[in-house]
RNA sequence: CGGGAAGUGGCGCAGCCCGGUAGCGCACCUGGUUUGGGACCAGGGGGCCGCAGGUUCGAAUCCUGUCUUCCCGACCA
């Protein structure tokens, strides 16, 4: 069974399908534009979802559950929120089928069973948080109320990739709520912080903090913060968001408390969230021609052993050290597997290890028993070294370690590399068509000529970098007046 | 949702034009030999030909519809 992966050069897609696919991350549905999650697949998301959830804990955050349905009338409270998501909402008008009177064993709709009022599939929970958030919520000691939800989400594209894009995903939001602008402003970068401490040294992914233009800001926010990743491709993906959301859905929902002056306010509201996407940045930041890469400290699997062996004699004196070696590396944490099935041979079970981005493999022969050491290879770099077994377990941790910081540090030269300053129109298609990545350009801060750029060359301002420094220029597009350079980028 | 392509054992494909009841490679099962980068020999199992109609004595093959996927566009995390 070779499993032929398409090299990035000859269909960027195709090969992110492959890994998707042959990785065994993810499978395609007999639903259209919904993915099943793999096994594989889904412990990487549990290790992700583990650390994260973590990490909103430590930040002083609880999970709960709501509801999957929103009530249609419960969308229509935010008039921003309400018209951003309306194009893409998934609708339960009837709750019961009935015998299909004229095939048999067919079922139709229960014409009788109308809902009264539709329920809309949850695209995101603001809402019906928000509702909720009413009962809950009396003075300043109920704040701030910091909750976060595990859930799955349904938005209809029209286009659909796996794991970047899917009609349902699996996501996290949080929902917060606070008695001042200041301290949910202070939360909205809090999280924002959070994503981009998880994502560049869980994921290896370095990433651009920065705040969305108008054209781009979530429905219904005030502020929309991100984090932007770049792919190998050139093209940027949001990686995270957090939103002010100021009074928009406390006054929607009408959700006030008394303050320390017994007087009624409305609180102040975030939102936070990432999602499955996650996976997609990862497997096209860091993979390469020869599959999957994952960064250690999220792999599945960290470390496989392959025995090399002639005979059950051999076997049995491998065998014996590498018992010896995983509970040494189990003792340290290290996720490890040996693969030692006798129906494949070694050849293919190091390519199936490559391919699956298991970030440390080890063979194990009866020549290397002999010397006392064993054949430790790295997927990052592909590097294969003869390393003595006294001392190999601890080699391995160091070894998960640098490979980390490795991953981290070859992403960041390329998103470096791939972040460029130009100062005229010209140059800023160029760069697009030709190198791609992030450019940095003046832009006038108005929505209508965001809006030209991106007719005229499909790039969207991905963000105002938090850290941008004041500089006069003139903008990129219609020569007005500029105070900073924004980022841009053909984005996923 | 528009334009293009594709759906045949688990995977990759041939067969379709010219209708006659399905084949190849890999994978799988059994036995044996093997094992330092995708092993070999022998034997064997597995297919509603995406789904639904239609034409026909007979449909993988012709016709109609439909579903799913890929690529490219418009919309979005």
């Amino acid at each position: 069974m070779s499993k032929e992966i398409t090299p990035r050069t000859t269909d960027y897609s195709q090969w992110y399908n492959d890994l998707v696919l042959k990785g065994g991350l993810a499978d395609y549905s007999a639903v259209r534009g919904c993915m099943v999650i793999k096994p594989y697949g889904f412990a990487l998301w549990e290790n992700m979802r583990d650390r994260m959830d973590r990490m909103f804990k430590d930040t002083g955050h609880v999970n709960a559950y709501f509801p999957l349905f929103v009530p249609r009338t419960f969308l229509e409270k935010e008039e921003g929120h309400a018209e951003g998501f309306a194009k893409e909402c998934a609708v339960v008008t009837h709750y019961r089928l009935k015998a299909d009177p004229g095939r048999k064993g067919a079922l139709i709709v229960d014409p009788e069973s109308k809902l009264e009022e539709e329920l809309i599939i949850r695209p995101t929970s603001e809402t019906v948080i928000w509702n909720a958030y009413r009962d809950w919520i009396r003075s300043y000691r109920d704040l701030p109320l910091l909750i976060n939800q595990w859930a799955n989400v349904v938005r209809w594209e029209m286009r659909t990739r796996l794991f970047l894009r899917t009609t349902e995903f699996l996501w996290q939001e949080g929902h917060t709520a606070h008695a001042t602008a200041e301290e949910a402003v202070e939360e909205t970068r809090r999280m924002l912080d959070v994503y981009a401490d998880f994502v560049e040294n869980e994921m290896a992914l370095p990433v651009i903090k920065g705040v969305k233009t108008a054209n781009e800001r979530f429905a219904g926010a005030v502020d929309t913060y991100c984090i932007e990743a770049l792919m190998q491709d050139g093209k940027a993906l949001q990686a995270g968001t957090s939103h002010f959301l100021g009074q928009n859905f406390s006054k929607a929902f009408d959700v006030k408390f008394l303050n320390r002056e017994n007087r009624l306010e409305h609180v102040w509201a975030t939102s936070w969230g990432t999602s499955t996407r996650l996976i997609g940045a990862l497997v096209m930041a860091h993979g390469d021609d020869n599959g999957l890469v994952m960064p250690p400290r999220i792999a599945p699997l960290q470390v496989v052993i392959v025995p090399i062996h002639k005979g059950d004699e051999q076997k049995a004196l491998i065998d014996a050290k590498v018992h010896a070696l995983m509970s040494e590396l189990r003792a340290m944490g290290i996720s490890v597997k040996y693969d030692d099935s006798d129906n494949a041979r070694p050849g293919w079970k190091f390519a199936e290890h490559e391919l699956k981005g298991v970030p440390v493999r080890i063979a194990l022969g009866a020549r290397d028993l002999q010397n006392s050491v064993a054949e430790v290879a790295r997927r990052d770099t592909g590097e294969k070294a003869s390393v003595s077994l006294d001392g190999l377990a601890s080699h391995v941790r160091n070894l998960l370690d640098e490979i980390q910081a490795n991953l981290l540090h070859r992403a960041r030269a390329y998103r470096d590399a791939h972040i460029t300053r130009v100062d005229t129109w010209d140059e800023f298609k160029k760069v697009l068509e030709e190198k791609g990545g992030f450019v940095s350009a003046h832009w006038d801060g108005t929505g209508e000529t965001e809006e030209r750029i991106k007719e005229e060359t499909k790039a969207t301002i991905r963000c105002i970098p938090l850290d941008n420094p004041a500089e006069d220029g003139a903008c990129i597009f219609s020569g007005k007046p500029s105070r900073e350079r924004v980022l841009f980028a053909i984005a996923y």
